[in-house]
DNA sequence: TTGAAAGCGATACCAG
DNA sequence: CTGGTATCGCTTTCAA
């Protein structure tokens, strides 16, 4: 059926030139005609050339070194991103693949110095979370510049030339946030409360505009209150909750759309409402735990660490190795709705190591996989 | 800092033999004395020897053909998997990968014959939907012997030689489906019923148990009737569930572990009790869309079929390029819960067609990809 | 600016 | 039973 593949070499003879020149035009190196240039590329197109990346991978055996740069592991969000990644680059069964980790302390502190360091050490790919979009815009767009893909995680960075993004999906997270707040509190009256970073940020935005458009439309009974911003301070959020309590004595649930859910869980305590309203949190982290089990959050939105991490690898690497022809590149993931009922089960998930230790005989642990180095953190 | 990988070099060098003997005996093929394989086989283990998979696709450019025997797509569930499949099979830059899809129209019908077409046409490996476990496994242990692998999804075949096996995790699916049933219901007294298709189905067995655990100690105001065997049957799912309502007037809501939710809810809207019950189902097939949008069914546990496949393929073709060498080979997928709010997030998933079409400028459609080629069905 | 040739590491076949 | 060698398609280097 299908005609053999087509080589280099085939569209070197159909030109009646050698090999190496048709690579140095595919690849646009110095020192091809402008002329036969144009021909290779016009034949390499007609004959449907694509490279065998076995063979290009045996020639040349190089390594992708790509950075990851992200937060330090306070909460486990990032170790779980980072777990993702790690899986995803080892099971790249044929390539060698280098993770160089960098991690800053807190949101956009040394995640420029980090940029620059990942640049000037011409790392093939980044793989970023840009905290703070605006600072690190430029440093995106240095990197394109020296043609060093990057790919933002958790939040995007737009216009800021990063080839592809994978995220959380916002709409389905506020609008399913909406619906189970809705069936939780069934025919009562009350408004709602909505706590977030930043209205500025675009991806809190969306998540409050979901979750309230959702709530308007099926649950007419509720009424939503305007965004509660706490400017990631726990302090902020304690005393700004203190005074929703206050003012709104009907308030029947909250729906915090960051991880800085504990100051309002404190808040709720404190002001001994914790029985009487129904808090949908974010994530899934250690102190969250005990909260969900005891039934004081009804439910979390888990935002997939993990998954986030393996692919945004996933979509780096095929960038890598297809020269950025492929699809849109923007990936949105549903998040997970977690309860008591199904805690365990990614409880579980999280605790078991990325590293499935392979015993097969012909096995050795750091070979062709991914081997790893540390980077300025970590 | 890494050591150059071993090469079948290496160990021929140190061995003072040929880099063809060493072949042979690492891949026990006839023609290699005892003893040298012996010796082969330990100083491969001791350099640490691992294949360069580059190397070997280059050379033998064989591709893995695998058989894909699943139900015909009378639902939705089962074009997910294959696109799943696809997918993930479009995925593999490297490698060529044939799939042949062999379908059989009914549970149980021509599944067996399936089997023995893709043994007898020497496929590397099959992933199967063994609806009829016992009938089956005779044919799953046959594969095997052939020395081709079996992944089975959505159903595990135990104890048949299947290499793996992705589903739905059972526990988590019950779990969940309990404690939205229970805050749903909110703190009203009453009886919640359970329909499945038969007890002696580990998984719907596991699915109940984990629904009435969960209830039990979460929400003791409600109590779990026995559960409700339909038998895929939509006479008798309805007709049972006609007398359920009759014998229990303190029904309060229903959780429907399997596809066959249309019957249970006709038989609810003939009793005119559609608005008093809380209905929680599984899956998402376009009867059950209407359903969801219009309240009637508060939330669907969605058994994700595309990730199904997509694991399902990872999982054996990692098994095949790898020997088996590989991890536990279970996948237990965790659900996702949707409901009116999120609903539109996955249906426009499903709709959107598998193959991403590459634009990339030295790209073709079918060539380092998957080809496709049809099988008994499709 | 172009051509020729030496690898990369494994497979497969043909002699011995 | 074992050794040698051509081959896969691409990268890279050295000449021309």
């Amino acid at each position: 059926m299908g005609e053999d593949p087509t080589t280099l070499h085939d569209i070197a003879r159909t030109l009646g030139i050698s090999i190496g020149t048709v690579h140095r035009a595919l690849h646009d190196r110095p020192g091809v005609s402008p002329m036969t240039k144009a021909r290779v590329l016009r034949t390499a197109r007609n004959l449907g050339y694509r490279p065998n990346l076995a063979a290009r991978y045996l020639s040349s055996k190089k390594a992708f070194r790509i950075s990851i740069n992200t937060l330090q592991g306070t909460t486990s969000f990032w170790d779980e991103v980072r777990a993702g990644i790690r899986e995803e680059a080892g099971a790249m069964l044929m390539e060698n693949v280098q993770l160089e980790f960098r991690t800053y302390p807190s949101l956009g502190d040394g995640e420029e110095e980090a940029f620059e360091s990942a640049i000037g050490e011409k790392v093939d790919g980044i793989i970023t979370f840009p905290s703070h979009v605006q600072k690190l815009r430029p440093w995106i767009r240095r990197a394109s510049r020296a043609r060093i893909p990057v790919v933002c995680v958790a939040t995007d960075a737009p216009n800021s030339g990063r080839v592809g993004m994978v995220a959380i999906d916002t709409l389905a997270s506020g609008s399913i946030a909406a619906d189970l707040m809705g069936r939780f509190l069934g025919a009562r009256q009350g408004s709602v409360a909505v706590t977030l970073f930043d209205n500025a940020i675009t991806e809190h935005a969306e998540k409050y505009e979901a979750f309230a458009a959702t709530l308007r439309s099926l649950y007419p009974n509720l009424q939503v209150l305007d965004a509660i911003e706490d400017y990631d301070m726990e302090k902020e959020a304690y005393r700004k909750c203190g005074r929703l309590f206050e003012e709104h004595p009907d308030l029947a649930g909250i729906y915090v759309t960051t991880e800085a859910s504990i100051p309002v869980l404190k808040a709720a305590r404190d002001a001994n409402l914790l029985e009487r309203l129904t808090i949908i949190t974010t994530d899934l982290f250690p102190d969250l735990v005990a909260q969900i089990r005891s039934g004081a959050v009804s439910a979390t939105i888990y935002q997939r660490p993990r998954t986030q991490g393996r692919m945004a690898f996933r979509m780096l690497h095929e960038f890598l190795v297809d020269g950025g022809g492929g699809s849109s590149h923007q990936i949105q993931l549903a998040p997970h709705v977690v309860m008591r009922g199904n805690m365990d089960f990614f409880l579980q998930r999280q605790s078991q190591e990325s590293v499935d230790e392979k015993g097969g005989q012909l096995r050795e642990p750091a070979r062709n996989g991914s081997r790893e180095w540390l980077g300025t953190g970590e």
